[in-house]
DNA sequence: CTAAGTGCAAAATGTTTGCATACTT
DNA sequence: AAGTATGCAAACATTTTGCACTTAG
């Protein structure tokens, strides 16, 4: 079984509130800054399991090392991820072409989608009027 | 600008026939095994420049180490990749189904994908019955 | 001849592990 | 009390860098 510690708290309420993808030095960093006592592997560890837990989704930052996105529960079909490579901010997207999409691959291309993790690369909006 | 090395050659003729993804070291393993003489340090290079011309995309491996697969040069719209996540493979589609989708994320979401990068997980048919 | 590329060894970075201590239940 | 989690320091793996040497044009 798994026990609730303070550095688990401090850990989901944080990736909670986040809107764009991190690091674990990010996160460890973000919560020395608050006075929040924590250890790095302590993130690491904890960052692990939610991962695995399917909370986060693991990906490649341009500098080469991990970078986490919080997911929401969202089991239903025909969701995705935008997300944009100039402010690391993620949305979602449920839309019925999308929909479409996954039925067609299903079928013609008899490929089991993943649909825990579809994410789509861009720039959103804002960043473009930059 | 740029010089045509037999370095260069080695690698680009290599991951060209691969269909899966790789890492540097296997990359840099399997020249070795061939009794071809290159150096990490070079496969490392010449992958980045492969990854920064667009000819390859990075990706991170379970192990937590990059993977790269090679990108076969298509413009167009309506296309992406499906990535098996049992054994590796890229497949390519193209079809209406995407274009819609595709148009859609543009125009009301707006949003610009970045169409050379779109990799959908899942398993393959082959996997899939194992 | 000059600019670009190579390869070794060393350094830097990101991540994991061993172990003693502290916390949850 | 027993099982789990934490945090430090050390170990590890991957990737990058400095520099002398080689190669392509």
């Amino acid at each position: 079984m798994s026990y609730n510690t303070h550095q688990k708290d401090l850990i989901i309420s944080l990736i909670q509130s986040k809107k764009t993808d991190f690091s674990v030095k990010e996160l460890y960093q973000e919560l020395l800054a608050r006075g929040e006592e924590i250890g790095q592997t302590t993130v690491y560890r904890i960052v692990d399991s939610l991962t695995e837990a399917g909370q986060l989704r693991k990906t490649l930052g341009g500098d080469g090392s991990a970078r986490f996105q919080f997911l929401e529960s969202c089991e239903r079909s025909g969701h995705c991820y935008l997300k944009c490579e100039g402010c690391g901010k993620i949305e979602h997207v449920d839309c019925d072409d999308l929909c479409n999409l996954m039925n067609h691959i299903k079928k013609q291309h008899e490929f089991a989608i993943n649909e825990t993790n579809i994410v789509i690369n861009g720039i959103c909006r804002s960043c473009c009027g930059q």
